[in-house]
DNA sequence: AATGCTCCAGCTGAGC
DNA sequence: GCTCAGCTGGAGCATT
């Protein structure tokens, strides 16, 4: 850290001190950066000794930072993909993430609905005698329902059924159905693109976070 | 590409020459590389004008390419990611996922349970007058139903119930309770606990692709 | 690949196999990325194996592939990384390269040069026989022939003798002298920019919020 | 920072008050990193603002914050790009850099050298009327020295001199020659590799997998 | 349209 | 030997 500066007695090397001095701040913050991202590592490192899940933990911290936008079009994407992977059958044994359903709920929520059971009541407690025909016949049952106008909240199976995600299943692949266009429970927002699916540029200027 | 090979008789530059056969191929596979990867923006704008929201996309690919190891993990990862964000009081509207219910369903789930109900039965008809009185009554019922011993998945109300989250809050809130050491729920795997010898390592030992 | 359209009669999810398609081709295409991407590996661990340096390679590759605009910008990051280097004091060993030189040379080279030794003669021959000295006489030598105008390229010492780089540091740290403005081979380009260094905020740069 | 505990009295969620303990150390430590690197953002603008290359400071902070092992690999990788830039001849104008001039001295540095200039004196004062004759000689005389045995620093030419470059091309596409193996000073380093680089495949290095 | 910023995957060096 | 954290390079995104 010695100033070289006046080394030379009657030259005064103004740009390259100047320089230095640059160069010399930069480096002080990066070496504190450096200290900082240390003692981040050695926080993560305690909490994974004391049985947490490092990966889950920056999640949270990673979820908590986000602005409200933010944090919104995350969810609205993590919703699609539970829609997505619904309509393509791989909701295997993981329903459909309860935000999801809300956001399916919404658009055309005008329906009525009475009787909830496909046929039998929505008891949870026969799990281990479930078919693969009780399954499929969930997932008809799904579809039926979407048909007639039924919620995908009103799912008749209770967390943890198999027939739940059977059921979310043949809701989503009729509620994506009719050779009409992308249903917009499938698009991203529903920000004023009545028919037009060019999209200009995009509705969401202000991204900014903070 | 004219091959400047023997350009200088009686003198061969086998190194040079070697050298420039290496980075031509590399040049041409690069250039591969990057047509396909255009390939992939065009499909995926594509996508994105037709309705998609391609992030909901990229995540589906992603997922489908995953080994069952991988896919595991992910799983575990976002299942602690809820039950961590329900004990901190994160879970506003958004009730625990399915996956996250069964996993916490599933180390001691020996206690019985009966009725479900906290006072009032669980329908959910009532959406728009729930108070936050309710909020917490529900919050503090799945609290001693966690005390008492009911499984998560007894959580009495329906996907789409503001009270499903409350509940769920209360329930993990007090499974993370007592003192004790971080419930077995919590940490990422039974890696090596008495109780379960199944789980070999891990189904998929070649993991590498091709 | 089974098509599960019209596995269901009577119905068609159009939407849900629209989708289908469009992941397949991003999945098809991924694909053959992947393959590609791992015959690139291969063929640098090949040349690797053979002797070669595959970082230096990259760059090779890297630096073809540039677009003029980008080599020129390139080259001037170098050149003054060069020049800063120099003025710092961190030449120990390492010339300037000839591009710094050039680049130094253009702006103001109208000075005359005759003499181009400092003292003695330049040749390189008692490599062994320099002394600490010997490299300090050749900055101040550097520094002299900076303040009578001579140019970065009239070094008097051959590449790899020590002295050389001795007399570009001092040579550059003069460059940069006066307590006048930066000087206009320490910028980036002469772009139009001929005499409003601006900056108002302040002539001090170790004033910083630190 | 207001602790929830004994919110609930009779009740202490423990695990969930230490995760939520680890979550906010990790973010005020993310916060304070943020901050830091605001400031360097910061302090890089006035840098820029003063005139100076933000690169090029980068450049020379990694440099300055690199380990001594750190620094020899990356000087050798760039030494080598120098020689096999010469090797392919894309050494348009920007000659060998210093140190890779040393570099190709130091393996075998054995041969005697007398004369300097391949035909004419190396004075550079007749800049301008350097015809691309002119060019050509200096690279077959750069190649001859080679063949003789001359050092690659005693090209003749000094620094801005177009000849200098093609004088460099000249001697390390000879230095690259022979048929034989790939020269030490093209590789890596000198590690315990004798002359058996393994690699028994094939000679022929456009014969891949392609 | 060009530039800078941010995020992410892919690769590399340690470590059990 | 395999895994895993750190890191560098690249791609996408927002901005001017």
């Amino acid at each position: 850290m010695a100033r070289k500066k006046q080394a030379q007695p009657g030259h005064n090397s103004a740009a390259a001190d100047e320089l230095r001095v640059y160069i010399e701040r930069i480096e002080r913050l990066e070496s504190d950066k450096a200290e900082i991202a240390q003692d981040i590592k050695d926080v993560k490192a305690e909490a994974k000794s004391r049985g947490f899940d490092v990966k889950a933990i920056e999640k949270i911290v990673k979820e908590r930072g986000e602005t409200e936008k933010q944090r919104r079009r995350r969810k609205e994407t993590e919703d699609l993909t539970d829609v997505y992977r619904a309509a393509l059958g791989m909701l295997d044994g993981t329903p459909l993430g309860d935000s999801a359903r809300e956001r399916l709920m919404k658009p055309e929520a005008e329906p009525a609905q009475d009787d909830a059971a496909p046929g039998e009541e929505p008891g949870a407690r026969q799990r281990a005698t479930l078919t693969s025909e009780d399954i499929a016949a969930a997932k008809e049952a799904g579809r039926l329902a979407c048909r007639e106008g039924k919620r995908v909240i009103d799912n008749p199976y209770t967390a943890g059924d198999p027939r739940r995600a059977a059921w979310d299943e043949g809701w989503c692949f009729e509620a994506g159905s009719d050779g009409m266009d992308i249903p917009s429970a499938w698009r991203r927002s529903e920000k004023k693109k009545p028919a037009r699916p060019d999209a200009p540029k995009d509705g969401e200027p202000g991204d900014g976070e903070e």
